[in-house]
DNA sequence: AATAAAACCGACTGTTGGTCGGTAAATACC
DNA sequence: GGTATTTACCGACCAACAGTCGGTTTTATT
């Protein structure tokens, strides 16, 4: 077995457990480089050997981190029948899932600060974000919604998404926000719904 | 007169106004203290005696910037007629004024960076945010959408707004992309529309 | 066995946000 | 009008931390 290969693996994935920990908890700002390497039990000059930046090391747990979250996403989606009610399920989720703890801290707080907006999106509309648009073209080709360009309006819902999910990230009262939120939501998607 | 308020304004004038023009075209984290200090033609201690961190100067920026912003928006929203028409098109030029240049570098990049979500949210709504539940209730008060609760709603469009923003800040054709984006939020918006 | 390459170490450096003791200007008080 | 106090301002200094680098150990190659 390729002795380097393992060792390397094994290295990587202490430090990326011992960061996500971290990162999760403390936010970006306050983990440091010293911190990370000491909790993975490593030097500072092993974290350097594998990853060129704090925001390299970030950037892998927060793909980590998105990763395992649309694949809960997923399933809860998957139960539901209607693309639009799918639709509904799965950010009603996203944003349960986002609001509290150390996944909001890596997904919505840190993740766009540390990223930049720009590889922020690039990188959650790989994750999550590529759903909403293949949703969206699934519901026009069923004649659920009128046909119009569909970029522009996954945009607009997945901005309303993650601006639900920060709200309720934000408020004490979580359970309650959030059914507020899947409420509106709701209502603003099957607006889109074409009636006859 | 009173000198030392005197004094006091033309210093913090002269803080604010380096710092905006640093913050915006070299963003916040390559921008020092002692960078805006020497802009500013004072000494770094001088800052600090009025701004507690280099966040609270930041806010300051942000909170003027914001405020510029949103007197464009108003005169541009008010030469419409319908409440519903009236925020498409100050959504449209928030986003047209917002893609490019130091405006969108301190609102739309550092502004959550910096700042938090919460605390940047908190105060967009102050400045901007506040306008669209207002909005929003007007247009059921009228009749022109469904009635339901108000804040969520107006929470979600500014989701999408803020997000149609931000896209069209990272494209190289912003008109077309603004163009297309308005269209999108006009179709979003106007499905809310009630028809009968 | 010898050589090369990759993983890992930890002392060191440069930058930068923030502090602090001190000086000058304005105000309050008698 | 002079003294005390408060406020504005200065700039050397400090601590923290991201990132570097020469050196050591472990694995791969020949």
């Amino acid at each position: 077995m390729a002795k380097q290969a393992v060792r390397r693996a094994a290295t990587t994935e202490a430090i990326l457990t011992a960061a996500r920990r971290l990162f999760g908890t403390q936010g970006f700002a306050a983990t440091t480089m010293d911190g990370i390497a000491h909790a993975a039990g490593v030097a500072k000059g092993a974290v350097y050997h594998h990853f060129k930046t704090k925001e390299a090391v970030f950037e892998a747990v927060f793909d980590s981190v998105s990763r395992d979250l649309v694949a809960e996403i997923d399933s809860t989606a998957r139960a539901e029948k209607d693309v639009l009610a799918a639709m509904v399920a799965g950010t009603q989720h996203y944003f349960a899932a986002t609001a509290k703890g150390p996944t909001g801290q890596i997904i919505l707080r840190d993740g766009p600060a540390v990223l930049g907006w720009e590889r922020w999106r690039k990188i959650d509309a790989r994750h999550f974000g590529g759903k909403l648009p293949r949703a969206i073209a699934a519901a026009m080709e069923a004649g659920l919604i009128a046909r119009q360009p569909v970029e522009p309006l996954a945009r607009l819902l997945l901005g309303a998404v993650t601006e639900a999910a920060v709200a309720c990230a934000g408020r004490a009262d979580i359970a309650r926000a959030g059914a507020e939120y899947a409420r509106a939501l709701r209502s603003l998607v099957e607006a889109l719904r074409l009636r006859e």
